[in-house]
DNA sequence: CGATACATTGAACCGGCTCAACCTGCGTGG
DNA sequence: CCACGCAGGTTGAGCCGGTTCAATGTATCG
């Protein structure tokens, strides 16, 4: 049987395909693209101007997505990762019993497509969570790139070598309170590394979507919110969280984070 | 208090330094070398002799290493890459509770050492098994010549992919059972990938040690194996294991692995 | 205002953990 | 060569965290 698709508007693919309206935007490109967490990224790994240039003709421009929306799908070719640069992009995986798996959230400044690599298609779903932006590199381009420029390649391990710890975050057997503590103090480090509030912010993603995360059940996670309210470590009205003992949540957190 | 260490032999760590006895061997390095996993990937990935050539020069044949030994420790500056030649990796973590967690386990043919690209350190410690042979790349000379081997390039990319999902494969809401079957069916195809028997195969690992990276009790280990046994799934004696229902385990393990 | 999806709350259940005891294979030394 | 010691492995009993199931509450949008 065909995999069954989420009732709603038509869910297509954004990703393979290039936005016209982005390829025209040319003229801000460039202005753009310096808040663009992957050209700062390598800035700051010490490439230089011409560089910079070359990665900047290679950038495509893709969005706005919206809620719902899908960057790409699991079994489309690889042809590209992209890092957001606004909006939150959820990634899971479909099992063949229907049930979803959430892989990752991944906030502006962030690369996904990377675990594709490997095996010339994507291996999870990447699907926009609110209003998404994104810079698309095209693989092959930036990977013949990246034998000119030492830094792009660096940093490209770099990047893939990150990810490759991140995912075992959460696998740990650590209780509740110790993983949900961790996704907060992880999404508030992240946010700030960006430049937003790292007390402040919103939950882009459902209570379902942060318990299939945290391979806990729903109720779980509402109950460990509550809780975590009353024991006044955080404010939390709907999808709003303010965190108010940052210090004991970094506690918490720390038998997850090990930092 | 410093990490308290298992008594026995003084365990140095051999990875950083190089083994003059290795160095000493560049007459048989090359034939040695065609049977190194790395340099057979990249020759099916079409690279071509010269390129190989250089990659020949590059690598240093570390061992053998014997139980206990430890490949690098968690903190120790990144300097190397190094795919397993023979015998079997085990890569884990220490807490500060003093907690370990077992990361994965590494066999011929696998690299060891890419998440510590993004760190500069180690992230993790590796320690033989059992009798382990390596071949040892420096990671800023491996990288320097993906800059002239396309090829090259492009399967470090590919390795790291490859790691990037496998992490998440154990998570929590899988059962005991499907877990077990799913890490025994895992080492069956990567033994088979490398020419050993899917069948009959040693657990080179202890049941701590597996029920740690499986995270389980060492109880359940001994339960589901049992039964297992029982159900005509394996036979088992100590740490021989013999597959008797392939299909069935496997079916077993799609849960978890999902192919 | 009703419909719908998402979120919360309560009660009961259960898989796997904990704790404790026992077993087994193997190396060691008398 | 056997007795002993010990680490690793197995087995049993009880418990607990988190899930499941079911019901109720609440925001959003046509």
């Amino acid at each position: 049987m065909s995999p069954s698709r989420p009732p709603g508007p038509p869910a297509r693919t954004v990703f393979p395909r290039t936005s016209p309206a982005v390829l025209a935007d040319d003229g801000d490109a460039l202005t753009f693209c310096t808040t663009c967490a992957f050209s700062q990224a390598c800035l700051s790994e010490g490439m230089d101007k011409s560089a910079l240039m070359d990665l900047h003709v290679l950038v495509e421009h893709v969005g706005p997505l919206h809620a719902g929306e899908h960057v790409f799908r699991e079994g489309d070719p690889f042809t590209a990762i992209a890092a957001v640069r606004a909006g939150t992009v959820k990634t899971y995986q479909v099992d063949r019993n229907g049930h979803e798996q959430v892989l990752g959230f991944h906030l502006p400044g962030e690369v996904i497509g990377l675990n594709a690599i490997h095996g010339d298609r994507y291996p999870c779903n990447a699907i926009a969570l609110d209003t998404v932006m994104l810079c698309r590199f095209s693989f092959p381009r930036i990977a013949t790139l990246a034998q000119r420029l030492p830094n792009l390649q660096q940093h490209l391990f770099r990047l893939m070598s990150h990810d490759i710890g991140v995912a075992s975050l959460f696998a740990r057997d650590n209780s509740a309170d110790e993983r949900m503590a961790a996704f907060l103090i992880g999404l508030s480090r992240r946010l700030a590394a960006r430049g937003f509030s790292p007390r402040r912010f919103q939950l882009t993603m459902s209570r379902t979507d942060i318990a299939n995360y945290l391979r806990q059940a729903p109720e779980t996670v509402s109950r460990v919110l509550r809780r975590f309210e009353q024991d006044g470590l955080l404010h939390i009205k709907q999808r709003d969280v303010e965190i108010v003992d940052l210090p004991r949540l970094e506690a918490l957190a720390l038998a997850v984070l090990r930092s």
